[in-house]
RNA sequence: GGAGACGUGGCCGAGUGGUCGAAGGCACACCCCUGCUAAGGGUGCAGGCGGGAAACCGCCUCGAGGGUUCGAAUCCCUUCGUCUCCGCCA
């Protein structure tokens, strides 16, 4: 959520963010309801001062048995009642459509991100690794012979409908190493605190990251109004969710596994073959919280974080800085890390890095004592995958395959999976 | 699921109708003393919103929502959460 202050001091500035964002100024609007609302706030608390004072005053006429005057100005008091209520009540309703309205309007791009429209105009940053020279055409990893086995979407979409998968033998096996292989990595090498989180949660939450009021479709809800979290960025963020922590506690750096639902509402048709899409899959994610001053250097860190998962694993990546166009609701810069899939011939997004800034803060209400004391400030977010662990099953799979149908495994997994070095072409490792 | 207790400031914890936004302690900030792996003394210190150049003033907030009352942290209702005992259960 934005500071109206922030807008009141610079609408312009406001208006060009939005501009870059590809949207209509709004400030305007926005401003004259502030005003409004101010006027009203004001009248409304001068009167219900004025009552206070009076009822006060009452106290004093009862304490010393001045009944008559105790009296009038019960009465008085009594009149004056509603009124100031209703002046009250209008007050409220529009600080909160002010509120409403800026729960909506996403938030606003650092200068350094690139403008642009679409994911055409994302600009690569930098390039790891090379993809492998093969001497057979690759297949996309549900075609690939030793992965057939353990990867059935027919009885997934028995079970389930469309877009779910159901793993088993080598396949499933590799799936869990990596997911465990990926949060050692972040706790012992990258200090990042474990932390496991619930997957269901209020819709609070969902306001306080911003897939609420505008994203509701993207997610499931049960019917006891619980979300089922689209990402652990939910849960671990909100994890500070109207506190004010000890500056001595920042940052605070998490890693969490987790199952994601999405209802990929929008994406009807994309993605349809293989488990790059999926309505439940499962992440590594990582969240940071930090003070104002550290968080963009915690993006570079948590950036460098996810990388080194993909460079562990060998699989060639690139990293993109995504334009404005094509950043999420809540991020000020995004990074995405793109690895590449033979079997697609391109490299596709496995981890997203964001710094959110004090958007989400804001909306959580989380903040922090400086130090030294003084008044308290909004924590600063970021999140990122590290990774998406369906995606990076995909990516270790395609770019793993042989000509005769097996796959070659990752050094760094071996110790996870029992010592197995590949997937057999019959789907068992060995 | 049944019964009971509780939910107060960054934390702990007093407070049962007015002078309480709230004692005391801890933590924190500044100052003094002292001197070294520590202590003592003093002062300050809830948050949000609105007004004001500022000093400062006002409004709201004692889990949340509603009610009673001239007046509510305090009384009533609803609701959420926590804890204890019982039941059940991975």
């Amino acid at each position: 959520m934005h500071d109206i202050r922030a807008i009141r001091e610079n609408p312009e500035a406001f208006d060009a963010g939005l501009a870059r964002r590809g949207l209509a100024p709004m400030s305007a609007e926005i401003l004259a309801l502030d005003a409004d609302r101010r006027a009203r706030i004001n009248a409304a608390e001068e009167a219900k001062a004025e009552q206070n004072r009076a009822s006060k005053e009452t106290g004093a006429a009862k304490a010393r048995g001045d009944e008559a005057e105790f009296e009038r100005l019960r009465a008085l008091i009594g009149d004056s009642k509603a009124q100031i209520a209703a002046m009250m009540a209008e007050a409220e309703a529009l600080d909160r459509q002010l509120n409403d309205l800026l729960m909506t309007i996403p938030n606003l791009p650092l200068d350094s991100v690139p403008d642009g429209e679409d994911e055409t105009d994302n600009v690569e940053i930098r390039r790891w690794g090379e993809p492998r020279a093969l001497d057979f055409p690759p297949l996309e990893h549900f075609d690939i012979p030793g992965v057939k086995p353990g990867m059935d979407f027919a009885t997934a979409a028995k079970l389930s409908g469309s877009r779910f998968v159901v793993l088993s033998g080598g396949v499933a096996r590799i799936h869990r190493a990596l997911a465990q292989f990926m949060l050692d990595m972040h706790i012992d090498k990258h200090g990042l605190t474990e932390t496991w989180t619930p997957v269901l949660v209020l819709s609070d939450m969902m306001l306080g990251t911003g897939q609420l009021p505008k994203f509701g479709e993207d997610s499931y809800q049960t019917r006891e109004g619980w979300w089922l979290i689209p990402t652990a960025e939910v849960t671990l963020t909100n994890t500070v969710h109207g506190d004010l922590v000890e500056h001595a506690t920042l940052p605070r750096r998490m890693v969490g596994h987790s199952q994601c639902f999405r209802s990929e509402a929008g994406s009807a048709g994309r993605d349809t073959s293989g488990m790059l899409r999926q309505h439940q899959f499962e992440k590594v994610e990582m969240v940071s919280i930090t003070d104002a001053e550290n968080g963009l250097a915690e993006h570079e860190r948590m950036t460098k974080c996810a990388e080194a998962v993909l460079e562990a694993l060998g699989l060639p990546y690139r990293t993109v800085a995504l334009c404005t166009g094509d950043m999420g609701f809540g991020a000020r810069i995004t990074h995405d890390l793109e690895v590449w899939l033979p079997g697609q011939d391109t490299y596709r997004e496995i981890s997203s890095v964001s710094y959110v800034g004090d958007f989400q803060a804001r909306r959580m209400n989380a903040r922090y004592r400086p130090e030294g004391g003084g008044k308290p400030e909004f924590v600063h977010t970021l999140n990122g995958s590290g990774l998406a662990v369906g995606r990076t099953l995909i990516a270790v799979l395609e770019n793993g395959q042989q000509a005769d149908g097996s796959v070659e495994l990752p050094a760094v997994l071996h110790p996870y999976l029992g010592g197995a070095i590949r997937l057999g072409r019959d789907g068992s490792l060995a």
